[in-house]
DNA sequence: CATGAATGAGGTTTCATTCAT
DNA sequence: GATGAATGAAACCTCATTCAT
């Protein structure tokens, strides 16, 4: 059975374990074919070079991510609505959301976190910073509601950068859950401490009320 | 003048710029060497390795940060008094020792950052990790002050996770500013909305009053 | 034909012809390939290393080389019998063997010199030894029966020093017959002069008659 | 007092254990100026090159070592007398020249070893068959007069192939009891089994009465 | 006497990739 | 689909040696 699994699965599997355990740029790929028993010349049948098999690792659970972040992260509400009434509904919507992001995440643990702490020398090497910069918007909005402007020409550079940090967090808050708890629900729990840590944040950021 | 500038130094020079560019793996000792008008041989009097040229980098600035980071965030206090009358004043004092470490970080920020972005195949490689260590002995002694703990033994699973978390987001912030300000000054302000984001994020972790 | 000579014997070929001139550790495999008319990328094809392509020119001719030693020279004799009754046929025996021996010396005559005299570096450096040792052994209980020993362990130090000394002898034997004889049958027939000056020396270290 | 060591005799001692662990060629001269607390200039102000640092070691043992030879072992005796009154005394004489030998062989222990093992690319790599040819020449003599020729030119190739075997035997003996004896005098004792081996070996073969 | 710096050639090994079969 | 062979460039590193100072 596992015996006829098909060349190019074997590949892809044994490609993961190699980029895992040494990073893109070290991983080799005669290692590579030398453990799924194939010849190098088999590996470019399937894949034009280094950087497409790296994509047959990643790129579905990539794909997935995209789509869960862009369902959940979309930043088409209106801006109404001022800070005291707005602001525990809204973020903790995103908690719902985030969990279901956290869905995506533990389905492909392993391949998330190769995409994300060894994906030097491939062109996902800044991804963490897309990702960042889409939920960047959504947050952007939801700042503007919580501050009670009415437009973002309202925004100052310095609010840009807080936002910005804050999408930042969000994207980290993830990363660290997934490095760091075994599955999807202890991931889920430990969230919530990290939104309030979160919310409260955003709250205090968009007070300025304790440090001047 | 800058002809005379000694084979060592410049040798350092042109691998900061090779490091930088490719990161550690990819740089080639062999362009540095060309750059610096030298050959590999000259390069090996002065280093023993390549690792060691790394070092001739990043050594300096690392250890003053861990200089400057060990002389504020060493955790001597005592577990003394409650969230509501200890807050403000401790986390704000965290602030003043923050800027203190900016001073370090900009000073080599470009070194800094190789270290944190580039470093893969060193032995700095998880040293993000080290640095959140230290810190997380330091916050774990404040969360424990904020909750009423007389002792760290209270301390829950949940507890330490979300303390490591803020742990890390310290060291995120720090290495944030550093990627997107352009000098220690821009840096300090910032900083001081991030620190209201992150004390707000405490204190609503410590009351975990927002989602339950 | 010679033009159709598969790369890898090629290489071996070349690699001979290097070792033998120039030594192991000197042996350069930039200088094999280029002779060979390859790559260094193809001898790694073929070969793990520097001691793998050794191997592959002395690999066989040793194999078979123990195999001839392990079959004549092994020593499940009885211990009975003294020495004037023993002596000329034990001894003459080991002629027998000794030319047969000679049969795979020679076959692969500049392999096993190369082996002898330029293994430096290579785990076969110490080969001489190992033969000793094995051979030792056979003669230990020869020494004991024409001794009139019942037991080993009336061996003295001095007993198992020269038959020691006469284990490297024989072996000394070898490869000075291959060095200096042309071919097998010259070996042979030098050899019997040699063979009479062992036996020789065997009953006279035996009896200890000449020097006290 | 040892901290005033000339420099010179630093490098060379230092050499010495070098060149013993690691043969001439891996050895390192770098190595050995690190480990005598100098740098390669000063080497190079002492010594032409390393084939000359090589002679600082073991060039005096040497002289000193084919003094004893050429005293001990020429071959000026005339050609008198026959195989019955002749052989006991000659050979030991022989002996006794042996003993002296190995005064200065035990004197020069490492150094002696060194050339006889690791001179590999040196101008001493064949520096055994040096030895062996001189004392060729005094055993063709005695070989003569057991036989009762009258003149060299009644040796056969035959003969002279055995003569010449027996003098490298002679050479190995010395080369065997160095290496395996700790000091002098247990040398000594060791060579006389050795002795009355090797003058068993020349009856018999100047007898030819073993094998036939 | 000795240093410190530098050369330049060479060492072994690894790599991603190609291609005829 | 896959093999086996080969390329060619580049990798890091070590070496004996030289020379101005």
């Amino acid at each position: 059975m596992k015996e006829d699994k098909k060349t190019k699965e074997k590949l892809t599997k044994c490609a993961k374990k190699e980029f895992i355990e040494k990073g893109y740029i070290k991983a080799s790929l005669r290692n590579i074919c030398k453990e799924a028993g194939v010849t190098t010349g088999a590996l470019y049948f399937f894949f034009k070079d280094k950087e497409e098999l790296f994509d047959s690792v990643v790129g579905r659970p990539l794909m997935e991510l995209q789509g869960a972040i862009k369902e959940h992260f979309s930043s088409e509400d209106d801006l109404e609505g001022g800070l005291e009434n707005i602001t525990p509904t809204s973020l903790t919507d995103d908690y719902e959301a985030a969990v279901k992001i956290l869905d995506v995440l533990f389905r492909y643990k392993e391949e998330i976190l190769l995409v994300m702490n060894n994906a030097q020398g491939t062109r996902y090497e800044n991804i963490i910073d897309e990702y960042v910069n889409f939920i960047y918007n959504h947050y952007l909005n939801l700042f503007c509601k919580m501050k009670g402007y009415k437009d973002k020409k309202q925004l100052t550079d310095e609010d840009r950068f807080i936002v910005h940090w804050m999408s930042h967090d969000q994207i980290d808050i993830f990363i660290h859950i997934l490095t760091h708890c075994k599955d999807k629900e202890e991931g889920a729990r430990q969230m919530k401490n990290m939104f309030n840590y979160m919310v409260g944040g955003w709250i205090s950021a968009v007070r300025k009320d304790i440090i001047s």
